[in-house]
DNA sequence: AAGTGGTCTAGACCACTTG
DNA sequence: AAGTGGTCTAGACCACTTT
């Protein structure tokens, strides 16, 4: 279990801010050096922090630290996709934005004290030109010290980019919890469905390392014409 | 890429049934020698085989074939579970079993011929004495030779146990899309709910290697008090 | 005691990228 | 040419299971 612990260094320097999303990690002779191990039990370190999305090797130029972009969003994050199959990064429009108390339900999910706020966020997503998915965020205003509307509304790449660059808050892993329901007048009116519409209910809980949940999210999607997909293999 | 061959010579061995499932493998050294390279070789084809849930390692005793079982159904094909999240395996009724030709669809997604034959088995599932999912499941009939009311009902195992010890189909992974919808008519009187109750429709088509598709599953899910639940992370 | 898988080492050689 | 990751080898030593 040596690489394990090479692994937890690693981890360490990541979210210390040791090297930075999209930087790259000194070569492999170099950390064997420093965690006087091997270079195969770096190699097992590193090999499961790339199979964890975390670290990218590329042949001939080094192994970075990987950054939370649309690429890697797409592929580990959206599961909605067109019911012939079409991905497509969703348009997203800031619907609101507030500070306020936690929920217990927020405090309990996110590990909070009963007394903490959270910043909750609402967007609205659009595929193909239709709005099609409506966002409830929640975040612990603990994490995201200086948050605000505009510094969200005016990101450049993706939400998960902007805790990572802004925060230091790795998105790892989330897990997700689907069910159907009818649209309620909220969402209804924000995605213009009639009233008793059926529509998924999917509850996301995202999380870092040790598997610490950082965010709640609750998405309401129009499935009519979009799909929740999920696959069930390891190795592609 | 020694070692993917090596993988796939093991696959062989497996799907030909030259070790059946629950089977020991040869020793690791006897497979180096057998393939004509090192034990590591040989360590990182297993290592593969047993992130994919085909092969299982135990130290001091040996590698075996695993087997379709419930736990294993449980943990990687089994995605409903109460909202508490409690996780139990259903209790199945046969409702519906019949041999007729393949859809368009049906025939398009298991890549039959036009005018092959399908079998149509529609179960009834039950959790915490309650009928909350409708499945509706259609295998190639060329593959399954032989497969009758009588011997899926009286099926010991999973349904995909009976597939592999059966019929040689060893099952290894599967895609589900999932949409929210109003419930139809005959889901509505088997799961005793009314007209319009939004439901969760499961579209799976399970895979065995190769990504070759074996089986389409249509499953309706009461999801009033259950739910999907997708993880997005690698290990565990 | 003998046999199995589990971990780690040390190094050779290859493929690729960069300067 | 020099430096990086990618693959494979050969073997030591350990932990566990069975006889």
């Amino acid at each position: 279990m040596l690489y394990r612990e090479v692994k937890r260094r690693l981890i360490v320097d990541i979210e210390s801010g040791a090297v930075l999303p999209g930087g790259a990690l000194p070569n492999e002779s170099a950390l064997a050096r420093r965690f006087e191990v091997s270079i195969g039990t770096v190699r097992r370190a590193v090999d499961e922090l790339v199979a964890d999305h975390i670290l990218m090797r590329q042949q001939g130029r080094g192994t970075f630290v990987r950054r939370l972009d649309k690429a890697r969003f797409m592929f580990q994050f959206f599961k909605i996709e067109g019911c012939d199959g079409a991905r497509e990064f969703p348009q997203v429009r800031l619907h609101a934005f507030s500070k306020a108390r936690a929920t217990p339900e927020e405090a309990h999910i996110l590990g909070l004290r009963g007394a903490a706020s959270v910043f909750r966020i609402d967007n609205v997503l659009s595929l193909k030109g239709r709005t099609v998915i409506h966002d409830r965020i929640a975040i612990d205003a603990d994490l995201f010290v200086g948050l605000t509307r505009q510094t969200f509304g005016q990101r450049s790449g993706t939400i998960y980019e902007l805790y990572q660059t802004g925060f230091g808050v790795t998105v790892v892993g989330a897990d997700e919890k689907v069910r159907a329901e009818s649209v309620d007048d909220v969402s209804a009116k924000i995605l213009d469905l009639p009233q008793g519409t059926p529509v998924l209910r999917i509850k996301r809980v995202a999380r870092t390392f040790d598997q610490k949940p950082v965010e709640l999210r609750i998405s309401i999607v129009d499935s009519r014409e979009f799909e929740y997909v999920s696959s069930m293999r390891e190795h592609a």
